[in-house]
DNA sequence: CAAGGAGACTCAGAAAACTTTGC
DNA sequence: GGCAAAGTTTTCTGAGTCTCCTT
C-alpha cells in the first residue's frame, strides 16, 4: 500500500506501471489487430471473483421477491398510451419470459448480424392467431450471440400479440421491432424498480430458479444415486433450453448412438429370447404341474424381467443422448445456476458433490459449497 | 444534459489437451 | 496389460452486457 511504484523494467514498452484498486485486471493492453482490450484477470477461483459471483446471486435472489410486482406492473403497461411504455412492457415480458439478453445496438456491417431482445426486427418474428391448437402465438427467428439460432415459437397473453401487431404496422422487414427502445432505457427503468436490476438479471433468475423448479419436481428420493443424477441433468437441461444455449452435434455422435443402438438390439433379442423360455416353461409346468417345472417358470420370469429393466435402461441412455446432442449444458452450469441450490440438493439427498462438479468447478463454487446447508433456498 | 463511446467485466462454444473406458 | 476410441476438462479468445465519463 505504501510501497514505491516500481519502474517497468527495461527493454520493454510498458505505458505505465499504476495502482488501481477500483479494476480488478492485473494487467491490460489494446490488441494490435482489431484494437480491442486484453486483459489479465484472476482466476475463478480467486476470492475475488467468488464475492463478485455471489453478489450476482443475491441480486437475482433479490429479484424474486419483486418479480411479481414487476411482472403485474408490465402487465398493465400493456395498455398504456405512451407507445414507447408499451413496447418497454413487451420487451420486459420477452426478456422475463423467454429469457432473451438485452440486446444493445452494435455496429453494422464490422460484426456479425445478430440481435438481442431491444434489436429484434419485424423480420424475425411472425404472428399466428392460431397455430398447432394454440392461440396468439409468436415465431422467433433470428441469430443471437456467437450467430447462435433462436428458433421458437410460442404462446403469448393476447394483449402482447394485439401490441405486436401494432408495432409492425406499416414496418418494414428490417425495420426495429420496438423502434422506440433502447437497452439504456430499458435499464434505466429496471434499476428504479429495484437496486441492481438490469436486463441480465432475468437470465440468472428464470435460469436458478428454473433449475430449483425442476430439481424439486423431477428428483424422486426412492431412486439409486444414477437415477437422481438423470434428474439433475434433467433439470439442468431445461435450463439450457430455456437460456438457448446449443453446441454443434458431437463428431463421435452418430458413432456412439449407433454402438448403442446395437446394444439396444441386441438387449431386445435377449428378451425375445426369454419370453419364449417363459412361453415353453409355462406350457411345461401346465402339462407337468409338478414343483420342479415350477421352480423353472419362476427363474425364467425373473430372468426376463431383469432383461427387460436392462432394456429399459439402455433406452433412457439412448433418448437422453439424443435430448441433449445439441445441447450444451456446461454454460448454465458455471455461469447461471446458483451453485447453492446444486449444493443443497447433493446434501438433501447424500449425492456426493463431486458428481456433480468437477475439481475446477469446486473449486470455483468454494464460498456455496462451504455456505449453503441442505435447506438452501434460492 | 442526453448521446455516445471507452472501458471493464461476464458469458459463449469450438478446439486442444488430457483421462477414462472397453476391448 | 496395452492401446485406440470415447468422453471429459481445460484452454482459447471473441461476443455480449452494462457503467461511467466526456462531449
Amino acid at each position: 500500500r505504501d510501497s514505491k511504484i516500481p519502474e517497468p523494467p527495461e527493454g520493454h514498452r510498458w505505458k505505465e506501471v499504476r495502482f488501481d484498486n477500483t479494476v480488478t485486471w492485473l494487467a491490460s493492453w489494446t490488441e494490435n489487430i482489431q484494437n480491442t482490450w486484453k486483459y489479465i484477470m484472476l482466476n475463478p477461483s480467486s476470492k475475488l471473483k467468488g464475492e463478485k459471483d455471489w453478489q450476482k446471486y443475491e441480486v437475482a435472489r433479490r429479484l424474486k421477491g419483486v418479480v411479481h410486482t414487476i411482472r403485474a406492473q408490465y402487465r398493465r403497461d400493456w395498455k398504456s398510451k405512451e407507445l414507447k411504455k408499451r413496447q418497454r412492457a413487451v420487451a420486459l415480458y420477452f426478456i422475463d419470459k423467454l429469457a432473451l439478453r438485452a440486446g444493445n445496438e452494435k455496429e453494422e456491417g464490422e460484426t456479425a448480424d445478430t440481435v438481442g431482445c431491444c434489436s429484434l426486427r419485424v423480420e424475425h418474428i411472425q404472428l399466428h392467431a392460431q397455430l398447432d391448437g394454440q392461440e396468439h402465438v409468436v415465431e422467433f427467428d433470428f441469430l443471437g450471440k456467437d450467430s447462435i439460432r433462436y428458433y421458437n415459437k410460442v404462446s403469448v397473453e393476447k394483449p402482447v400479440f394485439k401490441n405486436l401487431q401494432l408495432f409492425m404496422k406499416n414496418k418494414d422487414p428490417t425495420d426495429d421491432l420496438f423502434d422506440l427502445l433502447t437497452t439504456a432505457f430499458l435499464n434505466k427503468h429496471l434499476q428504479h424498480l429495484m437496486d441492481g436490476l438490469t436486463a441480465k438479471v432475468f437470465r440468472t433468475y428464470n435460469a436458478s430458479i428454473t433449475l430449483q423448479e425442476q430439481l424439486k419436481a423431477l428428483t424422486n428420493p426412492e431412486d439409486d444415486v444414477a437415477g437422481k443424477l438423470l434428474s439433475y441433468n434433467r433439470a439442468n437441461r431445461a435450463v439450457a433450453i430455456l437460456c438457448n444455449h446449443q453446441r454443434s452435434i458431437p463428431k463421435t455422435y452418430a458413432r456412439s448412438m449407433q454402438v448403442l443402438q446395437q446394444k439396444i438390439d441386441a438387449k431386445k433379442k435377449q428378451v425375445e429370447e426369454a419370453q419364449e423360455e417363459v412361453k415353453k416353461a409355462e406350457d411345461e409346468f401346465k402339462d407337468t404341474e409338478d414343483a420342479k417345472a415350477e421352480a423353472n417358470l419362476e427363474k425364467k420370469k425373473k430372468l426376463l424381467k431383469r432383461l427387460e429393466e436392462q432394456l429399459a435402461k439402455l433406452n433412457i441412455q439412448a433418448t437422453d443422448k439424443e435430448e441433449n446432442k445439441q445441447i450444451a449444458l456446461g454454460t448454465s452450469k458455471l455461469n447461471y445456476l446458483d451453485p447453492r441450490i446444486s449444493v443443497a440438493w447433493c446434501k438433501k439427498f447424500g449425492i456426493p458433490i463431486e458428481r456433480i462438479y468437477n475439481k475446477t468447478q469446486r473449486e470455483k463454487f468454494a464460498w456455496a459449497i462451504d455456505m449453503a446447508g441442505e435447506d438452501f433456498e434460492f
